[in-house]
DNA sequence: ATCTATACAGACAGGTCTGTCTGTTCTGGC
DNA sequence: GCCAGAACAGACAGACCTGTCTGTATAGAT
């Protein structure tokens, strides 16, 4: 209603909790982080809070949202640097470069379902449309790759993917490593 | 102290404690429940729950441990049924088994690293136990199963493992499914 | 019968969390 | 200069949570 005439505050505000919100989320958990440290740490004021997001579960949803927004945006940037055929695989160099990035520490989405036990938290809905557009790209680059039987092997990589991620934060890289030599097996023969 | 005498009341209610906060913590998450919830179902005391465990975070530490400790002899006891090359894909039905049975809905441990980031938490410190644990055992199988590659094959297996769990919460057993068939192709050449 | 250990019941304190509300400050457009 | 919209600052309510404490009931041992 109000957000012709100063469109850039709003966003300045609005994108300034979001980052807060997102690097405290991610660091200490969803449960973990109140309101108040979210507020702290962006320097705005609770009104600001409550008039842009309207509760604290859809700030979380929103940090989600972007979350996935943003993963999808680098991996299809990452994967289609790749010639059609070798983008399954490459998938996985993402995974690797992920996991060992400095600031790795889990999958969001993972922890998200991890925390927020409730079907009907708004969160989890964007979750799971994020596994479904993975699945779809999957079964693409599988098919690009001249697979034998394209579901399977699709199916077989959202395994090896979720391995991967939720591996790593306990065992470190290795994990991701794994399965990028499993994977590379699976694609290339 | 006082363990002698009464024993098995001491172990009835530390039991009926445990059973309450198992079906609630991994039901809900461990910090949607509070205490006097899993008061109120175990129908027990406060001052039972703290002479028993001390603090919340035990009560969770020991949920934790008896988890791990149950999940330890089920996987044994499935998994030795087997001749020994056949346990690491053993391992598999397992897990397809696990996540098909109703009241299944995500990996316990997963979980637990999802909800409490904090490195110092009791609880934390059981499930790395957990896995190392599991790691031991799926390198035996795999160098019974007469792999060349031991370690690589072990490592890879793992991260089928965890893709399996976590997939099979959001995609439904499907995934342990294919994880069983990718650890079939993997162990079968 | 008494005594002791255990468990039950629940009040209570102290803290934290979300969400609302009031009042003030700043800024950009006229 | 003035005004409207947005953000800041923080008090407040209401709920909830952990952990402590007091008092009572019960059951087994001597």
């Amino acid at each position: 209603m109000a957000a012709q005439t100063s469109k850039f505050t709003d966003a300045c505000v609005r994108d300034r909790l979001l980052d807060a919100a997102d690097e405290l989320f991610y660091q200490h958990g969803v449960q973990a982080v109140g309101i108040d440290r979210v507020l702290a740490e962006a320097g705005a004021a609770k009104a600001s809070l409550y008039a842009h997001f309207g509760s604290k579960d859809e700030l979380v949803a929103a940090y989600v949202e972007r979350r996935t927004r943003e993963a999808r945006e680098k991996i299809v940037a990452y994967v289609d640097a790749a010639p059609p055929d070798a983008r399954a695989l490459r998938l996985f160099d993402f995974v690797v470069e992920w996991v060992e990035s400095p600031d790795f520490h889990g999958c969001p989405m993972q922890h998200i379902v991890g925390e927020l036990h409730d079907d009907a938290h708004p969160a989890r809905a964007l979750v799971l449309a994020q596994r479904s557009w993975l699945a779809e790209r999957l079964a693409e680059w599988v098919r690009d790759a001249g697979a034998s039987d394209v579901p399977q092997v699709a199916g077989a990589l959202m395994v090896l993917f979720d391995g991967a991620v939720a591996g790593s934060e306990l065992d470190g890289s290795r994990r991701a490593h794994d399965a990028r030599w499993m994977a590379k097996r699976l694609l290339t023969r």
